[in-house]
RNA sequence: CGGGGCGUGGCUCAGUCUGGUAGAGCGCCCGGUUCGGGGCCGGGAGGCCGGAGGUUCGAAUCCUCUCGCCCCGACCA
C-alpha cells in the first residue's frame, strides 16, 4: 500500500475512495453494490444517530419499526410513487431453495413461487399508511410522529461508497396530520432539525430550499432540501423533507372523523437522511493527508501519543499520561492513549491524521522535563506546546475552536465557490468550473432538463430565503421573480 | 445494456507480446538496531496465477467458453 493519499485536485473521486478505505470508515463488499461499513466508520454514524435521534425526541417524535418486504401491491397504490421507484426495485419472487437435481449446489424451488411478490423497501411510504389507516379514526389520533431506522434497497446502476450503494442505512420519518398547515409546518420544522443538525455537528453549511418539480420526490406535493457543497465543487442533497398533501392518505384510504364530526383524509409529511451525510462529512472537510472530523462528530476527539526509547521511559510518560486521560474522560472528552508498542510514534502521527482525529498530544521525555506536552490540531495541521497541567483546559477550548473553525472554513469556501450568472455564456463556463450558480429560471421543467441535457447541471434548490429580484432566464429569456441555485452534483 | 480495462500471496502490482523451476513492494511472524513525522538490517511464513475445456513434451503466458470486479456512459427523491 502506497503512503501517501492521492491529492484532492488531481482526482477526487481516488482520493475520495482511498479516504473510505484508508481511514477504516468502509469497503465494497463481495455483494453488488453494497458496502461494509467498519468499525471506526459506524462510530462516526453512531454519533450522527444518536444527535439526530434526539433532536427527532425533542420535536415530540417516537421511534417505531416496520417491516422490510413491501407488497407490490401496496407500492402500486400511489400512481407517482409506484412510478419513481418501479425501476430500481429488488423484488422477492421465490421462499424456498432446494438442492440440485442436476448437480451440486442449489437452485430455486419453482414450486415456492409467491402469490404476490414482495419488493424490498426503497422507502417505506406504502407500508407506514397501509398501517396508518387502522391506527387513525379520529382527530385524537393526529398528529402521528413517527421515525423508523431502517435499511432500505435501491437498485442503482452504479455506486459509490456512502453517497450512492445498494443498500443503505437511513431513518425515515412519517407523521400524520389532520391539517395541511400543520403537515407543512412539520415538513419544514424537519429541514429545519436537518440544517441545525448539519451545520452545527457536521460543520457543513447548508442551503434550505424547494425541489424544482423536476427532481421532487415521488409522489410528494412538495420536496424541501438541504444542499452542501463539496470541495471539488459539486452539490450533494444531504437531507429531504417532504410535503406528501392528502395523496397517501387517499391511496390508503387513511380517514380521520374531526371536531365536526366530518370524514376526512389525513395530511403527510416524510423526511429522511442516510448514510449519504458520511460521505458529506468526508467531501466537505478533509484534505490531502485524510480524514477532517469536527470534534462533536469523533469516535476519537484526543489521542495520546508517547514518544520514548525504552520501557522505563515509557514508564514514566505513561505515568504522567495517565492523570491527563482520567481528566479529559471526566470532561465527557473521547481520549485514546495509544502506547502499543508495535508501531513508531511517526507511524502513529500519520495513522490519526488519515482518521480525522482533531487533537493529538505528544509527550516525551524531553517534554517531561520541561513541563510541558505537544498539541497539534487535524484542522490547521499546526502544533504548540502548552503547560501539562493546563492541557485539559486547552483542549476543551480547542475542541469548541475547532467545530467553529471547520465550520467557518467550510463556509468561506461555498462563499467563493458562489456566483450569481446572467448569460448562458457564462453560465456554460461557470458550471464546467463547478461550485453553486444562482441563476434566473423561468420555472418550466422543459427548460430544466434543456440545460441538464447542454450542462449537465440541475435546478439543487430553489432557496427559501432568496429574495425577490426581476430577471430573465439564463436559457428561454422569459421573465423570472428570483434566482435559483444550479450546480452539477452528486 | 453499450464502450474500455483488469482478475497472480492479506493489499498494490510485475511477469503474458516471444510457453520452459511463480516474483517485487507493502503488510504479517521472529530477532536486532532505532524511536520528536509513515526508520534500518537480517531471517521466516504465506500463491493449485478467477473457473472449465483445448493446443503442447511442457501453459500464469496461446485458443475457446465462462464467472467476477473496476472505470466511462445510460440510470440516480
Amino acid at each position: 500500500m502506497s503512503k501517501a493519499l492521492p491529492k484532492r485536485s488531481e482526482n477526487y473521486s481516488e482520493w475520495y475512495n482511498e479516504i473510505v478505505k484508508r481511514a477504516d470508515l468502509a469497503e465494497n463488499s463481495a455483494v453488488r453494490g453494497c458496502m461494509v461499513i467498519k468499525p471506526y466508520g459506524y462510530a462516526i454514524w453512531e454519533k450522527m444517530q444518536r444527535a439526530l435521534d434526539d433532536m427527532f425526541k425533542a420535536t415530540g417524535h417516537v421511534n417505531a419499526y416496520f417491516p422490510l418486504f413491501v407488497p407490490k401491491s401496496f407500492l402500486e397504490k400511489e400512481e407517482e410513487h409506484a412510478e419513481g421507484f418501479a425501476k430500481e426495485c429488488a423484488v422477492v419472487t421465490h421462499y424456498r431453495l432446494k438442492a440440485n437435481p442436476d448437480g451440486k449446489g442449489l437452485i430455486v424451488d419453482p414450486t415456492a413461487k409467491l402469490e404476490e411478490e414482495l419488493i424490498i423497501r426503497p422507502t417505506s411510504e406504502t407500508v407506514i399508511w397501509n398501517t396508518y389507516k387502522n391506527w387513525i379514526q379520529s382527530w385524537r389520533d393526529l398528529p402521528l410522529l413517527i421515525n423508523q431506522w431502517a435499511n432500505v434497497v435501491r437498485w442503482e446502476m452504479r455506486t459509490r461508497l456512502f453517497l450512492r450503494t445498494t443498500e443503505f442505512l437511513w431513518q425515515e420519518g412519517h407523521t400524520a396530520h389532520s391539517t395541511e398547515q400543520e403537515a407543512i409546518e412539520e415538513t419544514e420544522r424537519m429541514l429545519g432539525v436537518y440544517a441545525t443538525f448539519a451545520e452545527e455537528w457536521m460543520a457543513m453549511p447548508v442551503l434550505k430550499g424547494l425541489k424544482s418539480p423536476n427532481e421532487r420526490f415521488a409522489g410528494a406535493i412538495e420536496t424541501y432540501c438541504i444542499e452542501a457543497l463539496m470541495q471539488d465543487g459539486k452539490a450533494l442533497q444531504a437531507g429531504t423533507s417532504h410535503f406528501l398533501g392528502q395523496n397517501f392518505a387517499k391511496s390508503f384510504d387513511v380517514k380521520f372523523v374531526n371536531k365536526e364530526n366530518q370524514l376526512e383524509f389525513a395530511w403527510a409529511t416524510s423526511w429522511g437522511v442516510s448514510t449519504r451525510l458520511m460521505g458529506a462529512l468526508i467531501m466537505a472537510h478533509s484534505d490531502d493527508l485524510g480524514l477532517v472530523l469536527p470534534p462533536m462528530l469523533a469516535p476519537i476527539q484526543v489521542v495520546i501519543i508517547p514518544i520514548y526509547r525504552n520501557p522505563e521511559d515509557l514508564a514514566t510518560v505513561s505515568a504522567a499520561v495517565a492523570p491527563i486521560v482520567d481528566e479529559l474522560k471526566a470532561a465527557g472528552i473521547a481520549v485514546k492513549f495509544d502506547d502499543s508498542d508495535h508501531q513508531r510514534s511517526g507511524w502513529k502521527f500519520a495513522e490519526y491524521e488519515l482518521k480525522g482525529v482533531p487533537i493529538r498530544l505528544a509527550l516525551g521525555m524531553r517534554d517531561l522535563d520541561n513541563g510541558v506536552i505537544e498539541v497539534a490540531r487535524r484542522d490547521t495541521l499546526t502544533k504548540e506546546s502548552v503547560a501539562i497541567d493546563t492541557v485539559v483546559d486547552t483542549v476543551k477550548i480547542l475542541l469548541d475552536q475547532m467545530q467553529q473553525a471547520i465550520y467557518q472554513k467550510a463556509l468561506r469556501f461555498r462563499e467563493e465557490n458562489t456566483f450569481h450568472i446572467d448569460t448562458w455564456e457564462d453560465f456554460k463556463v461557470r458550471i464546467e468550473k463547478g461550485g453553486f450558480v444562482l441563476a434566473h429560471w423561468d420555472g418550466t421543467s422543459e427548460t430544466e432538463d434543456k440545460i441538464k441535457e447542454e450542462t449537465k447541471a440541475t435546478i439543487r434548490c430553489i432557496p427559501l430565503n432568496a429574495p425577490e429580484e426581476a430577471g430573465k432566464c439564463i436559457f428561454s429569456g422569459a421573465e423570472s421573480t428570483k434566482r435559483v441555485v444550479f450546480a452539477k452534483a452528486y
